[in-house]
DNA sequence: GCCCTGTGACTAACGGCGTTAGTTTTATGG
DNA sequence: CCATAAAACTAACGCCGTTAGTCACAGGGC
């Protein structure tokens, strides 16, 4: 089947059915001939629309990022800061899978810098020193990276008798998993208040003393 | 060359030389061809002591995680806490290619297991409720895991050019991975202070208002 | 001292992986 | 209308994890 009239594939098509997999099966599920079977095709024709499966990685991930929201800068960097982190978190908790590939940065895809930049910009006309809004970012990034990577509650197992006997402080971990939404939420908006009013007090510091 | 004298395998070389071409190579590039290769053998001969390549990689997990110290809870929580952290962090920074699996949690793995009772033990007897305990260690994991992965992936390329015209703002990103140990260090301690601080003073209005 | 069993190495093979080369047919631009 | 490019294909290479079956030596029981 050569050719055909109206094309089977498009790197927009390509894209989709590859993030359907690593939604569904796992990032490691994702292989190229899986990949063109979705699609009705054999695995060589990807190559016709792909470089290869690292840039389609790239590409799925860049898509991703573009649900995250930096609008909130022009307000104020604390409303900044909270609305980038959640819709980033947000935007990580829609593919978990994908996340170990997203958490290793922005690399060179395009909407992960522009959103980097606009964090970046945000912070250093709030009033922060260069250093500081780069720890900031760091900081909110870990945050988000660890609470969407680790699942911390999903991370147990649920079967209680791993923790009979062995384990008495642990005797309510196998319920984790059932709440491990509610918990990580929870436990990532702890996080972020803790560390926004630490950085409020700071930034205070910062504005008032000096000069 | 069938049954020498002296086994050329055991469990624990075996791991040893796992972990080296991971710390070396990469997690992908670990295969157990290239394992045995390494050992002087042939991949099969590996399944006569390890059940296979995922058994393996839990065992050398757990054995990158006796490095964590709890021992800081037998003074108080704040204590334990900053020491846990701290010492988490610097076992997965030492092993940076083996966190992303490291970061899905202790599953059944003994060690980590172990480290999670003791953390949740050392909050609740301090007169941390279940809930906040479950919450901090999630929390500080965050932190923990974020770091962690940011470090290893020293995310930003470090060519000039990616950033000129474009991203305004990170005009100064390429130097960041020149000084990413020291920064992903420093953003760490930035969140770890806010955590702890925002931290006692809620434990202080817990353990004196109610009642 | 000899056999017997189990250990620990081996070779060969299966099916799956990413990717490339080369083929074929159709669509499209000049 | 023809040349060229596009988009599908088949076949193959060298990896991968894993299993089955083979073979020689080690150590224990007689």
């Amino acid at each position: 089947m050569p050719r055909p009239s109206n094309p089977l594939l498009s790197p927009d098509r390509i894209r989709l059915a590859g993030l359907e997999i690593i939604d569904e099966l796992g990032l490691e599920a994702l292989s190229m001939r899986r990949l063109a079977d979705r699609l009705g095709v054999k695995a060589a024709s990807l190559y016709n629309h792909v470089p290869g499966k690292d840039e389609l990685l790239h590409e799925i991930a860049d898509g991703v990022m573009r649900a995250v929201d930096v609008s909130g800068f022009e307000q104020d960097w604390a409303t900044g800061l909270r609305t980038w982190a959640r819709s980033f978190r947000a935007a990580l908790i829609a593919h978990p899978h994908l996340v170990p590939f997203l958490a290793s940065g922005p690399a060179r895809r395009e909407t992960a810098l522009r959103r980097a930049d606009a964090v970046h910009g945000g912070l250093t006309s709030a009033g922060w020193p260069q250093r500081y809004a780069t720890m900031i970012g760091a900081s909110t990034k870990y945050l988000v990276v660890g609470s969407a990577m680790g699942s911390f509650s999903a991370g147990f197992p649920d079967e209680a008798e791993v923790y009979d006997e062995r384990f008495p402080h642990l005797d309510r971990a196998h319920l984790l998993r059932e709440h491990a939404a509610e918990i990580d939420a929870d436990s990532f908006e702890l996080a972020l208040a803790a560390l926004v009013d630490s950085l409020t007090r700071l930034h205070h510091d910062l504005t008032t003393k000096p000069d």
